[in-house]
DNA sequence: TTAAAATGTAGACAGTGTCAACAGTTTTCT
DNA sequence: AGAAAACTGTTGACACTGTCTACATTTTAA
């Protein structure tokens, strides 16, 4: 778990990621993280061949740490028999936590402008998130959510339901214009898709 | 509707909407609109105190834009009984139809970090386009829509559902990863809240 | 007519990403 | 062991950026 600092691409990544949680995506600079990592400003361009590149690392990063807290609130919600639907919603609910938690990471992962998406690492770990949760719903269509939808087209509208939550809610956007809170108005996107009496059992 | 572009501001700012449409916000420099517009580098702070105050003009153009056909489209559809239902969809398309048209723009609109959101016409203009998507969930509502739920939460979710879809959609994330079109995701997302089968007789 | 406001120019400044030239250090190969 | 290569870092330069100040010109208002 504790990362490798003697590797100085590491250091850098992670030296980053400090930034981009205290300074957000403007204050993500290579010279900044140069100066943090207390290397000259050309040293990061050592290890990676443009910022852009050093950002689709961390957002790479981003991804793992996404699939990671899905994978773990889906794991932890107890069994029986609407436990795949149970499920599903905690990885929803997961995905829009981990947006709040760290809306700086999470912002720079949907920048692809920002990004060298070539990189090794970024699509990577980008797939593997929506393989993930390709793989959950199908498990909760197996157990009878939405049967007759193609599971593919199903995910992505379950995706984009949560990361349209997700996004506007860590702008602000949702907050300021409606009075909801952001369980309420994620349980109430979700109610389309996943019977309210079983989200109403939810423990949170 | 002609842009009175003897003004010097209008004129910056139709030269910003071009300029972004044709670049994308990374290209959105201020040096670059002046260039464009035909002026010394510095003219455009004359008429903005910064380029963040440039940038929430154009981005509050977009809201505008944005209310304008969301409204269009609400209005074109026939009367009926299931009608403010069918408009909610209608303005759901045109949401994402205008993202689509304007990736660019739509996505400077939703990039609070890069706007100055005290400049006035900003938060204005995004208001007033939220205001428009509660008054047709208030309808809708009255319709037969998910009537016991709490109208800014039910507005909050679906317009974060739409949002999703526009923003994933307009990043190329969802034609990537997942083989269904836009249409099928789209009407996927809205199945939820509006029975299929009043979407199916959509006439596109 | 005169004062003031609006509008534009030119130069400077600090900041940025990127590149080329150079210098140690470490690793690898013979 | 010795030579060659790769790795890692530094330094200085370049073009670009947003913003500020000083100065000019034009337009508007009193």
């Amino acid at each position: 778990m504790a990362s490798d600092l003697s590797d100085p691409a590491e250091h850098l990544v992670q030296t980053a990621l400090g930034l981009l949680a205290e300074s957000g995506i403007e204050g993500l600079s290579l010279r900044e993280i140069a100066r943090r990592a207390g290397v000259s400003h050309g040293a990061p361009l050592r290890h990676f061949p443009s910022l852009a590149a050093l950002r689709a690392e961390v957002a790479g990063r981003g991804f793992q740490l996404l699939a990671e807290s899905m994978d773990k609130a889906a794991a932890q919600v107890p069994g029986g028999s609407s436990s795949p639907l149970l499920r599903l919603a905690g990885a929803a609910h997961a995905y829009v936590e981990q947006a709040v938690a760290n809306p700086g990471l999470f912002a720079l992962m949907f920048r692809p402008e920002l990004l060298d998406r070539a990189h090794p690492g970024f699509a990577q770990h980008a797939d593997a998130a929506f393989d993930k949760l390709l793989h959950q719903v199908r498990v909760a269509q197996d157990a009878g959510l939405e049967p007759e939808c193609d599971t593919r087209a199903l995910a992505a509208a379950l995706w984009s339901l949560v990361h349209g939550v997700a996004t506007l809610w860590s702008q602000g956007a949702l907050g300021a214009v409606s009075g909801a809170s952001l369980e309420t108005i994620l349980d109430t996107a979700l109610a389309g898709f996943i019977p309210i009496h079983a989200l109403e059992g939810d423990d949170r």
